[in-house]
RNA sequence: GCGCCUGUAGCUCAGUUGGAUAGAGCAUUGGACUCCGACUCCAAAGGCCAUGCGUUCGAAUCGCACCAGGCGCACCA
């Protein structure tokens, strides 16, 4: 089946096309005066202006000839130039039960299939994830599930931050601390290295220290530089030393990732692009791309159009070391060879623009990405305290991500006693706390993080507050969560009661009638968020199908209706709903339980 | 200095090709449970879309100017 809007565009294309106006207008749109009609066409006003004619006339002549049109049941014109549509009862019904039938609930993929890589996620091995990380992780992921979802071929891939100056820092510092290891002996061969005693959590310690004592000491950002630079140039001892702790802090990565319900099909790093850095920088040199510049080795990417100074593209440090742009480049080499996308993503924060831009137009002045190759950059705003600076911990320290999780947890855990407590009778709530509460509460956690998030435009940035984002009330991740569990425990109790499901009637009131509409918006508006790169669309939707369900329940008893074809009408509508709504947040990264 | 992004209700934010009366959530005020999960629902109030000028039948949306905030500007990632 196809969308609504494309199904009632259809209608109206014709409607243009019979009164001679051609074929390029009828698109329709959900209206705007919701007391007037359902969807809209504001194309007569366009035909006005492209004919120099009365658009009153044109949105006339177009309306007569919808008037047998069996999917509405109103078609109307008002000044200067709108055409009204009010769909007809019967054909929205009509649609539902479609839907219902359909293998993919009414959802229809997007009109041209390609291959997408998303580069998402992006941690650095050796450090825990922070709250920087989050937004990458969200976003990419809710991004790659719909672009799979509506019929695209998509890899994830983590690209791990594992060979730039952070392994340098690393290695430098485990050196200063254990001076004695046998990776640090000059006559180190491949086949000695010994297992590293360390947790993942003596990693995330070392390189803050690292870090800091670099900023502060030259000589030892120096022999870090260095180190970075033999590592690259695979020193014996520090690539199986960091190998070593590759193995160690990716392990603890994947844990990490798994809490959030985040799933990447690919493990690579930037040193997986190791292999295609030497051929791709003699590819540079020798096409006359690269040239030496203070030493390095950079390529001009500035254009004669720029409005802002462009500075060139770095291949190669002075010291010979690569860097970030080096992986970058070679990893699109390494993408193009391994699957020939046409489209590659990265969801990077906002920060990076020019970097990405010079990438960008490297890759294209190189040819090392073809012509067809579309590069989106799909940046985003960071995530800010209530003060409005980027999320801090109480003494001032970044927040790790495992700290925000748990707090989230911690928030639910304590709901559930209060409102236990508040209302003793409420003996289901108490259940949440039993001997699943402890995945209920991440899911809820989850799902009030992720939403909080994603409701938000994604390029902008915005406050995370937790009391706001845990609340059952408003728009948030656990209101929706209780909407679809409370539709679930309603469908169990139906189905005690040996209650039959049946065809879907039409409305019998206007929040039905509403409830029907806005189902029938969502397969649109998946569409438009994969267009639009904007998972606040799906978030909105999803708001707007709880609420208008919600409504619906509060007006109607719906097990207990007498009429036995109206109730069983209801019962698959409430299990589409429940369907459509765990798919849709199912592209958001979030997962439902059965109670909570 | 140059460039990019942002500015919409008290607060946090939507606003999909320029369309009719700019929408939500929270907070506030008032109302609704003998009953399918009230962690719900209904209603009211709240706006010079930062500011000014322009483009046109029509602007939160497009252009120019200006103010305020954020971010970025070659050997970090």
């Amino acid at each position: 089946m196809h969308t609504l809007n494309r199904d009632l565009s259809t209608y109206v294309k014709q409607a243009f096309i019979d009164a001679g106006y051609g074929d390029s207008y009828g698109s329709v749109k959900v209206s705007d005066r919701i007391d007037l009609a359902d969807y809209q066409c504001n194309d007569a006003m366009a035909v006005a202006k492209a004919m120099r004619c009365n658009p009153f006339d044109v949105a006339e002549a177009v309306s007569a000839r919808l008037q047998d049109c069996p999917a509405f049941r109103s078609v109307s014109v008002a000044r200067p130039g709108f055409i009204n549509l009010r769909l007809n009862d019967e054909y929205l019904a009509q649609r539902m039960n479609h839907m219902r039938s359909d293998d993919n609930l009414g959802f229809v993929h997007c009109d041209n299939p390609c291959t997408i890589v998303v580069d998402y996620g992006g941690p650095n091995v050796a450090k825990p994830l922070h709250v920087g990380h989050l937004r990458s992780a969200i976003i990419g992921e809710t991004m790659k599930r719909l672009a799979r979802y509506l019929g695209n071929n998509v890899i994830g891939d983590v690209h791990l931050g594992d060979w730039g100056l952070q392994m340098g820092l690393v290695i430098t510092e485990i050196k200063r601390r254990w001076p004695d290891l046998v990776y640090f002996r000059p006559d180190f061969t491949e086949g000695m290295d010994e297992t590293l005693s360390i947790s993942a959590e003596d990693l995330y310690n070392i390189y803050p220290t690292a870090s800091q004592t670099a900023k502060e000491d030259p000589v030892y950002m120096a022999e870090a530089q260095e180190a970075t630079l033999m590592l690259q140039n695979r020193h014996p001892g520090h690539y199986a030393l960091w190998k070593n702790f590759m193995q160690i802090s990716v392990r603890d990565l994947k844990a990490s990732y798994a809490e959030l319900s985040v799933d990447f099909d690919t493990w690579y790093g930037e040193s997986d692009s190791d292999a295609y850095v030497n051929d791709m920088v003699e590819g540079f040199i020798s096409g006359g791309f690269a040239h030496e510049s203070e030493g390095a080795l950079v390529v001009d990417v500035a254009l004669e159009t720029d409005s802002a100074p462009m500075p060139p593209c770095l291949i190669r440090k002075s010291n010979g070391a690569m860097l970030y742009a080096t992986t970058d480049l070679a990893t699109i080499v390494q993408r193009v060879k391994d699957y020939n996308p046409d489209k590659i993503w990265y969801l990077t924060d906002s920060r990076q623009t020019l970097h990405f831009d010079q990438v960008f137009r490297c890759a294209k002045k190189t040819g090392i990405a073809p012509e067809t190759l579309q590069f989106e950059y799909l940046p985003f705003g960071t995530m800010n305290g209530k003060d409005g600076k980027p999320l801090k911990t109480r003494d001032g320290g970044v927040m790790r991500l495992s700290d925000l999780i748990q707090m989230m947890h911690d928030a639910f855990a304590d709901k559930c006693r209060s409102s236990a407590t508040a209302d003793s009778e409420q003996s289901e709530a108490l259940d949440g706390m039993n001997a699943e509460s402890d995945e209920i509460a991440r899911l809820v956690g989850n799902a009030a993080l992720k939403f909080g998030d994603l409701v938000n435009h994604r390029t902008k940035n915005y406050v995370f507050d937790l009391d706001k984002f845990m609340s059952f009330n408003g728009k948030t991740g656990p209101y929706l969560l209780y909407t679809v569990v409370r539709i679930q425990s309603l469908l169990r109790k139906a189905e005690e009661r040996g209650l039959k499901y049946g065809p879907i009637l039409p409305a019998a009131s206007d929040t039905e009638r509403n409830l029907m509409l806005e189902l029938n918006k969502c397969s649109t508006i998946l569409l438009t968020a994969l267009e639009e790169k904007a998972p606040n669309y799906i978030c909105e939707s999803l708001f707007n199908c709880a609420s208008v369900f919600n409504k619906f329940y509060y007006e109607n008893r719906i097990l207990d209706e007498a009429d036995e074809a109206r109730r069983s009408s209801w019962l698959t509508m409430l299990s589409l709903i429940r369907d459509i709504m765990k798919q849709q947040l199912w592209i958001l990264g979030i997962d439902v339980p059965e109670k909570m």
